[in-house]
DNA sequence: AGCATGTCCATTTTT
DNA sequence: TGGACATGCT
């Protein structure tokens, strides 16, 4: 929380501003002045950041007792509300900013929250203490009671990896397999319990024995344990300590009560069990004693001022946890909740959210919200539906539409691409290359990340906490310093032997004979230079002082050395990784913000096309968004649909409507019939969400031009689509439905319906089912796309190696390896490939 | 210690 | 197919 200061006593009367300019602007501080002052505000007119507001969002700001869940749909001006309604009750004088509690997912919508509110209120208001992400909040509680969770008040928090390297280290103590049972995946495990808030002992029996020949429990409890000792946290424990404090020491969480007069989060849709359970320990007083316990008279009505502001409709982290059962309760839960929807959108054409409308509508179990607007749209430009052979000539495709749309005059930054899986950028990134064309990947890998800069941060932990014996074993023998495995372990040894940091093993040992001379005289010298480094961590500026760390230690001369292509750019980032401490006042400041945040800015200022994923589009939006791989067993995805059964599907679905939502003006949508997965073609059918888009919203694109030499001879490539009555049948037969047939029909039926709903393939339906019958052993339980995955397990193929084969893409060939069902055949034109016997048949 | 070879895998991502 | 990772060889 090194970015905004809290000094607010935290403690106090909360009526007693410590300061005079602490004081919002044209409020008093007792509760019944703030009142009249607020009357006096109504009588002289309102305030102008109401004015503008919507009716609906403005009952949202000024709902401001009680519990409220705000529906805000996508580009409703969510933020907003949020935003206003803070500093309206900061301007009525209902709260200090340092009463309000508010909570986002991200650090990003954190910021920019900040930021709004600091333009509402100007500067007259300092920063809110209180506003920030789950973690960063629980950090903070937890710093002020960590001796309650028995830790120490400058606890280290451990990120993905250290966590997932500590794992594998209790994993081979207790003599297990670490191959058998990867680290990894016990990591996860510990997340989703604590994302469901779940202790080691309250895990079910079933999960604790899923782990590890039974050991589950244990394990969980072992790494528990060791966190403890080495005064460490992971991301779920910033919640379920300070859940367990709440719930221990009633007498603290009753301060807290007092203290947090509002409490306002974003993104309610996406909390998982333990934020809830957090949340509601904040929020939810003792009903009886609400009077005497607001002494004050602040809260006029009985209850909680709790805002939550949400979208049931773009709930698309289930995987992660979120439980989107938590907004659909929240009238149960907070019984006499104001429910505000916010419907009105101010982003994109009425088509756009036709189309989103009648998409997510398909789903069940929402709250229902329709999207509208009243801005007129002089294009009329609907929805575009195109297809193409394969995913290289989508990517060709939708390279010549930016182009165009850029020859036109549309900015590249205004354009997105928004995928559902990240192997679909590739695609996209080699014809843009070729083209010239500038693009930009967001999401990718992150800048703290990167193996230089966690190694530095490392060096900064052990000079930071001596006792992270995390990042003390990353960089013992980084640079290389003939500390192999041998001197690790005994150092571990000695120090898990007698509890102490391995740091201070290591001095230890290095006054022993245990080692031999070599080992023993490189450690003296690391381990003296720690102690002379973390001497200097007060009297020396803290980026001067890491600058000192990484060249006397060898790292920078490490990278110095290194000949290869990517060593250049790793000194680079070292030199951006000390620029970016300056910002921060101190060592200890920094290596919280890396924890938390894992976020550089990087300054991106060229005009470039937008490449990211669906879900990290979410919050976005952009004049031209392209949607490429709409196809049964991408989107929806296979996985979700296995695992996540219906509400998998729902999921996705609510993804599909996060992409469509994100368009402003243009919207093209991309099915293609052949797309290359795990190196194998594959035949692919259109996604059952296209049949969910209304008629009425959505224009069937043709083809305009040849793309790929396939297209304009080969009878697909230039796609027919029928106008008529495209999308009727469909609605009567939920694609899900469809989705349980048996393969083979599944095959066929969609094909058969499919070319006379919306696409027509010339002689296309006919082969497809041919193809199927071919391998009839192949039960697909499921959906269409399964295919691969079931067949590679499945008997022989009927083909033989010699036999001459048809295939769509390639043409005709002969089969030269047969491994399974996998041919690899020597097609005439297209050369050697691996294709799946399904989709050859035999000439 | 460093390269060659084999094996396994293959959504989505924040903190 | 290709990449990430581990093992094993020189």
């Amino acid at each position: 929380m090194s970015d905004f200061p809290d000094d607010m006593p935290f403690f106090g009367e909360p009526d007693a501003p410590r300061k005079p300019q602490e004081r919002p602007a044209g409020a008093e501080p007792s509760g019944i002045a703030a009142r009249a002052m607020a009357a006096r505000n109504q009588q002289r007119g309102e305030p102008t950041y109401l004015t503008g507001l919507n009716p609906e969002q403005r009952l949202a700001v000024e709902t401001t007792e009680g519990p409220v869940l705000v529906l805000a749909g996508a580009g409703t001006g969510k933020t907003r509300v949020l935003t206003t309604r803070i500093a309206h009750i900061i301007n009525q004088g209902l709260a200090y900013p340092s009463q309000i509690l508010a909570v986002t997912f991200t650090n990003k919508a954190a910021r920019e929250m900040r930021e709004r509110i600091g333009v509402l209120l100007g500067d007259s208001v300092e920063g809110m203490p209180w506003l920030g992400t789950f973690h960063s909040i629980g950090v903070k509680l937890l710093r002020r009671h960590a001796e309650l969770a028995h830790l120490r008040s400058d606890f280290t928090i451990l990120d993905t990896d250290d966590v997932i390297r500590l794992i594998k280290q209790l994993i081979q103590a207790e003599g297990l397999d670490d191959k058998r049972w990867p680290a990894r995946s016990f990591a996860n495990m510990i997340d989703a319990w604590k994302n469901k808030g779940l202790s080691p002992s309250e895990i079910s029996e079933g999960d604790a024995r899923a782990f590890a020949n039974g050991k589950g429990r244990e394990l969980y409890e072992a790494y528990q344990n060791r966190l403890r000792t080495l005064n460490a946290c992971d991301f779920g424990d910033l919640l379920l300590h300070p859940i367990r404090i709440f719930r221990t020491h009633p007498d603290i969480l009753r301060e807290y009560h007092q203290k947090f007069r509002y409490i306002l989060v974003d993104e309610y849709q996406d909390t998982n069990t333990a934020q809830y359970m957090w949340l509601r320990l904040l929020a939810q007083r003792p009903q009886n004693k609400t009077r005497t316990d607001n002494p004050d008279g602040f809260s006029a009505q009985q209850g909680v001022n709790l805002c939550c502001v949400g979208d049931d409709d773009q709930s698309i982290y289930g995987w992660r946890g979120a439980e989107v059962d938590n907004i659909l309760r929240f009238e149960k839960d907070f019984p006499g909740a104001a429910v505000i929807k916010l419907e009105r959108n101010y982003r994109s054409t009425a088509h756009i959210l036709g189309a989103a409308g009648y998409l997510i509508s398909h789903n069940e179990g929402r709250l229902g919200k329709t999207l509208f607007t009243d801005a007129p749209d002089p294009d009329d430009a609907r929805v575009q539906v195109h297809a193409a052979w394969d995913s290289e000539e989508e990517a060709r495709a939708v390279g010549e539409t930016i182009e165009q749309a850029q020859r036109h005059g549309h900015k590249l930054n205004n354009m997105a691409i928004l995928v559902r899986a990240s192997f679909q950028m590739r695609e996209f990134e080699d014809r843009f290359v070729t083209l010239g064309l500038n693009y930009r990947v967001i999401g990718g890998p992150r800048f703290y990340e990167r193996l230089e800069v966690r190694d530095a941060m490392a060096y900064l932990r052990v000079v930071a906490q001596g006792a992270d014996d995390l990042a003390f074993e990353r960089i013992l023998n980084t640079p290389k310093r003939g500390l192999g495995d041998a001197s690790m372990r005994q150092i571990h040894d000695y120090a898990r032997e007698r509890g102490i940091p391995m740091l201070e093993a290591a001095h230890d040992l290095v006054q022993t004979e245990e080692l031999k001379p070599k080992p023993r005289s490189a450690l003296r010298e690391v381990v003296e230079n720690f102690y002379r480094w973390q001497s200097l961590i007060d009297i020396t500026p803290h980026t001067e002082l890491a600058e000192m760390i990484l060249d006397e230690s060898g790292y920078t001369a490490m990278w110095q050395n290194d000949k290869t292509a990517e060593a250049p750019g790793r000194l680079e980032n070292l030199k951006e990784f000390i620029r970016s401490m300056e910002d921060y006042e101190s060592l200890r400041g920094f290596l919280e913000h890396v924890a938390l945040v894992m976020d550089a800015d990087k300054n991106e200022n060229m005009d470039a096309v937008n490449i990211m994923t669906l879900h990290s589009a979410k919050g976005l939006e952009f004049e031209t968004v392209f949607l490429p791989g709409w196809e049964e067993g991408l989107f929806p995805h296979q996985r979700s649909l296995d695992e996540g059964g219906r509400s998998g599907l729902e999921e996705e679905r609510r993804l599909a409507y996060v992409g469509v939502t994100r368009a402003k003006k243009n919207l093209h949508i991309w099915f293609v019939s052949n797309r290359r997965i795990h190196g194998m073609w594959q035949s692919t059918i259109p996604s059952r969400f296209l049949d969910e888009l209304p008629e009425a919203h959505v224009e069937i694109a043709e083809m305009d031009g040849n793309y790929g030499g396939y297209g304009s001879s080969g009878g697909y490539g230039q796609s027919r689509f029928e106008k008529a009555d495209p999308f009727q049948n469909s609605y009567s037969t939920p694609g899900w439905q469809r989705a349980q047939q048996n393969r083979n029909d599944a095959t066929r039926n969609n094909w058969g319906s499919r070319s006379g709903a919306n696409v027509e393939r010339i002689g296309y339906g006919e082969t497809e089912s041919s193809f199927g019958a071919g391998r009839g052993s192949v039960k697909g339980r499921t959906i269409d796309g399964e295919i691969v995955s079931k067949s590679v397990n499945v008997s022989t193929s009927d083909f033989k190696v010699g036999s001459r084969v048809f295939h769509l893409k390639f043409g005709n060939g002969t089969v030269a390896v047969v491994d399974g069902n996998k041919l690899t055949v020597e097609f005439d034109k297209a050369g050697q490939k691996r294709v799946l016997d399904s989709f050859v048949k035999p000439v």
